[in-house]
DNA sequence: GTCATTAGATACTAATCGTTATCTAACAAT
DNA sequence: ATTGTTAGATAACGATTAGTATCTAATGAC
């Protein structure tokens, strides 16, 4: 071998990261291998050393994204100051104060902005094979799971529920035009889903 | 003029219906011209004499498709049997029964099978231009305040947690595999949605 | 019946799609 | 220094994209 393995691995990983990015930003449709490619700094040369397929590349995407979401979950619960999930609900509904002069990349990790796979991706695997869906579905047990371990008796029922609304919110808020509405539309949800699971947390 | 109007007007409103069809089953980037004019039984010359682009062809889906929404939902509520909410919701959240040898075209008008443009158009508006989230709010807001004024002092806040309620529990039940978790998903926010707005209905 | 109009079909454009084949060059091993 | 390996670049494939230009044929008006 001529490069040391982790030459390789940090290679996959950039191109996996670019690909989770596109996939967010445009769709499965919405971008090609190029743009990928690109995107992580290398050509598509690379990508298919990587990589057999597209749709395997949306197969990572969909692991990598919804493990991020997993792992910010699962951060709040770990410092709990005994009130995550309403810390969780707010740092998923509240759009980013732009007049923090926040840089653009942190801009584009929030939820809001089309930072979180399981808003962004879910209707992208709604209309891709088994495959994807079994993979959106196998990370989403463990979403249900974390959110169920930390709400006092509640089942799967109130995490399905949150999971809704807070895909549904954001999905809403970016499809309209006018910013207030898109605002109103988020605290809306977040104030709904708060009261709803005000006694379970 | 050598066709009388009307045959225009039929043409114009087959391709209408089937960029809605294929745009909600395809999403924007999923289907091309010829796609969308094979569906209305034409060709992609016949498209371009309706329609400027194929973004206009969007436009005009997102109108019809939230029109179609609306009018179901105006439905509901004109023929009150004081559960109207209720019924919505059920008929909204609830799979087919595909026991009953339901037609294949009967099938695909349900929400859970992608027959609603809130919930398969929103994550395209999402990703388009100004001009399609303008025309989205637009009808978007017909929608809020139907709801509105069907609930007992329901304000904007009340509408807008159904509405992404409904949104993220049809995206989520379409985006796993397994047919349990997504009958569960539905009946979760259903049941969850109806315990909130009981007393309001 | 002839003619003017035009809805719609056909054929084409340049660009881009996902993928494969070939090539280059950077490195580890010798 | 030479060599073998292979990550990644380059180039090309046929298919498809959105859009345009040209043509055909159906029709109402005369």
């Amino acid at each position: 071998m001529r490069y040391n393995d982790s030459h390789k691995k940090e290679t996959e990983q950039k191109i996996t990261n670019a690909a989770l990015l596109e996939f967010r930003s445009n769709g499965y449709h919405g971008v090609g291998i190029d743009g990928i490619a690109k995107s992580a700094g290398v050509t598509s040369g690379a990508f298919y050393t990587h990589f057999n397929s597209k749709s395997d590349a949306f197969l990572r995407a969909i692991e990598l994204g919804l493990e991020e979401l997993n792992n910010e979950l699962a951060r709040r619960q770990g410092e709990d100051t005994g009130e995550w999930l309403s810390e969780f609900l707010e740092w998923y509904l509240t759009p980013p104060d732009e007049a923090n002069e926040i840089s653009k990349k942190t801009l584009q990790s929030f939820p809001v902005q089309g930072g979180c796979a399981l808003t962004t991706l879910a209707p992208e695997v709604c209309r891709s094979g088994i495959k994807a869906k079994q993979a959106f579905e196998k990370e989403l047990v463990t979403t249900t799971s974390l959110i169920k371990n930390g709400l006092n008796g509640g089942g799967n029922r109130e995490a399905w529920s949150i999971l809704s609304g807070l895909l549904g919110a954001i999905t809403l808020a970016r499809s309209v035009e006018d910013n207030d509405t898109a605002v109103e539309i988020l605290s809306s949800v977040l104030s709904t889903t708060r009261a709803l699971f005000k006694q379970q947390q």
